[in-house]
DNA sequence: ACCTGAACACCGTTCAAGT
DNA sequence: ACCTGAACACCGTTCAAGT
């Protein structure tokens, strides 16, 4: 049953899209090759180019099609709340899909579900009273630190291995006391905490 | 002469990683390959893991090296203005070196310069009036909207080819309205006015 | 229209060997 | 101590061919 779904789908950009998105959740991005998604689909590496252009488009449509699953924006809400509410779900998004957070940070997200949701938050800021440059000001801050602490948090609770290689062992006294305050800066309390504060620095005209 | 000075350079971790560096800056992380290192030092890939773990440590080595470039920090002067002075500073060497960018946001920085680094903008926050957890938070939170706000300008200032591959010409209205200045919340100014208002979040206690 | 097979030019790294 | 050479198990992608 279970085997002649998975076997007999056909191949299509979404089927391709969604066997990257389980390598890359399980063993992350760098596992994903051309040549491993095809295994994964009992495919020749090869098939995959008819349905995508190649690996850059591939990880590009795997950072849209997850961007469906942020939650809806209501633009005539209060932009403040709103705005803090709908971030916290991109730091989750990106907290559960490192990957996504990886694409993120290195390319503009400019696919269909990136350019809707955008533009969501763009009403909700002109709604709120802002004006254009204010909005994109306003969104961009947001965007880059939650990205930021995104990566931050991705960063401190992956296995020792991807870690920092050469760590010095002498640290000094001041390091070693606030060491773990550091892996603690990483929890969602800590990126609520900023950004409200971030949100806090802005107000419409 | 210089033919024969970096001919004979003797090979160590140091030239290992500054070759790297030039690589890195002019055609991108993803260049830097242990044989292209190699082929660049007229070495066989093999001599460099003599002087070098592997590639990973190399990439973290990169970093660290690149950091050196930093600033001194007046740990006696205003938290504030210093603070944003030298996370200005940060910003224009993530744009100068965009693969240094990559890994800091990748990897915690653990290397010694990044340490030393760390230490000292703690002490100038405790010595501001901080308590330890605050500092913590006030420095990640910098941090975070730092490196956020340089991989989005890195990543609105890259070819065209790195760009997300599935544009949608059918771009609506309002996006094509503010396009332009998506462009420009990239740039200098608006990292700086954004900086401002995040530090202005933060107060001693 | 959709997929395969062979091939090309790359990777990082191990292992044994040279000097 | 420092470097080389050959080899292994991978990559992304092109190109011609099958059905």
């Amino acid at each position: 049953m279970r085997k002649t779904a998975s076997r007999s789908a056909a191949l299509d950009a979404d089927v391709i899209i969604e066997a990257a998105l389980v390598i890359a959740d399980e063993e992350g991005l760098d596992s994903v090759s051309m040549r491993r998604v095809a295994a994964e689909l009992a495919v020749t590496p090869m098939a995959l180019y008819y349905h995508v252009e190649g690996k850059e488009q591939l990880v590009d449509l795997m950072a849209d099609y997850s961007l469906r699953a942020l939650p809806e924006i209501d633009v005539a809400a209060a932009w403040d709340t709103e705005l803090e509410r709908h971030f916290i779900a991109f730091h989750r998004l990106f907290v559960a899909h490192p990957a996504v957070a990886e694409v993120t940070s290195r390319r503009p997200l400019e696919g269909p579900t990136a350019t809707r949701v955008g533009e969501q938050i763009l009403q909700l800021l002109t709604a709120a009273g802002f004006g254009d440059a204010e909005a994109v000001a306003v969104f961009v801050a947001l965007f880059n630190y939650t990205v930021g602490a995104s990566l931050y948090r991705l960063s401190r609770h992956r296995p020792l291995e991807h870690r920092l290689a050469n760590v010095t062992d002498e640290a000094t006294p001041i390091s070693r006391r606030l060491r773990d305050r550091f892996v603690v800066a990483g929890a969602e309390e800590q990126f609520v905490d900023g950004l409200r504060r971030v949100i806090a620095g802005y107000r419409p005209r």
